[in-house]
DNA sequence: TGAATGATGCACT
DNA sequence: GTGCATCATTCAC
């Protein structure tokens, strides 16, 4: 179980960052669906992303969650990252410099264990199976659950969306990116 | 402190 | 065939 610290939006088929921008294809289609649904998908040949689908049926339209900050469970976050980078590793795949001594994620803070989107599914044993789970489904072992009551709300920050670099502008520079700047757990850079 | 780099699979034109 | 919604490391300043 962790906090959700850092999102981007990715907002209909206009939007030229997103993957809708091609319309329907089979591996956005759940885009276009109902909300609530977890869409992931394979970057960069090695990392997973999860997305929660966020419009009606129709608008195309999703939030790619960045970084989390584990609360429980510390320990089984650590044991899916060390386990992910084993199984690459056993793998043969990924340059040995990228693949880090597996060891070297022990001595991480629980904070820094899912600072990235690739680092999340990581350490959530998220994949590409995950695409069509409704994350609103109370009793579904993946998840989306509502800020506890009586926890303040924490000042939100907005900057451009990371990783975005070649895409043309209005759409390069969009606020779209949100995160709470106090949390250790954040991706990149906290200020636009 | 920051920029450059490589590893990798697959969706897309 | 081209280009990524990344990450960790290396090298320069």
């Amino acid at each position: 179980m962790g906090r959700i610290v850092e999102v981007e939006a990715y907002i209909g088929t206009d939007d030229l960052a997103s993957h809708a921008r091609f319309g329907p294809t089979p591996r956005n289609a759940v885009m276009f669906g109902p909300p609530g649904i977890a869409y992931v998908y394979l970057v960069y040949g090695m990392y997973e992303c999860l997305n929660v689908v966020t419009e009606p049926e129709g608008r195309a339209a999703a939030i790619l969650i960045r970084a989390v900050e584990p609360i429980e469970g510390v320990d089984a976050v650590r044991a899916a990252r060390r386990g992910w980078t084993l199984r690459r590793a056993g793998l043969g795949i990924g340059d040995p410099a990228t693949i880090a001594d597996a060891s070297r994620i022990d001595s991480l803070p629980a904070g820094r264990l899912c600072s990235g989107p690739g680092l999340l599914a990581a350490g959530f044993d998220i994949g590409r199976d995950e695409t069509g789970v409704d994350l609103l489904d109370p009793d579904a072992p993946l998840r989306l659950e509502a800020r506890p009551a009586g926890e303040p709300e924490p000042a939100i920050r907005t900057t451009a969306r990371v990783g975005i670099d070649s895409v043309p502008e209005p759409w390069r520079h969009r606020p779209w990116r949100f995160l709470d700047p106090g949390s250790l757990a954040v991706s990149g850079p906290r200020r636009a």
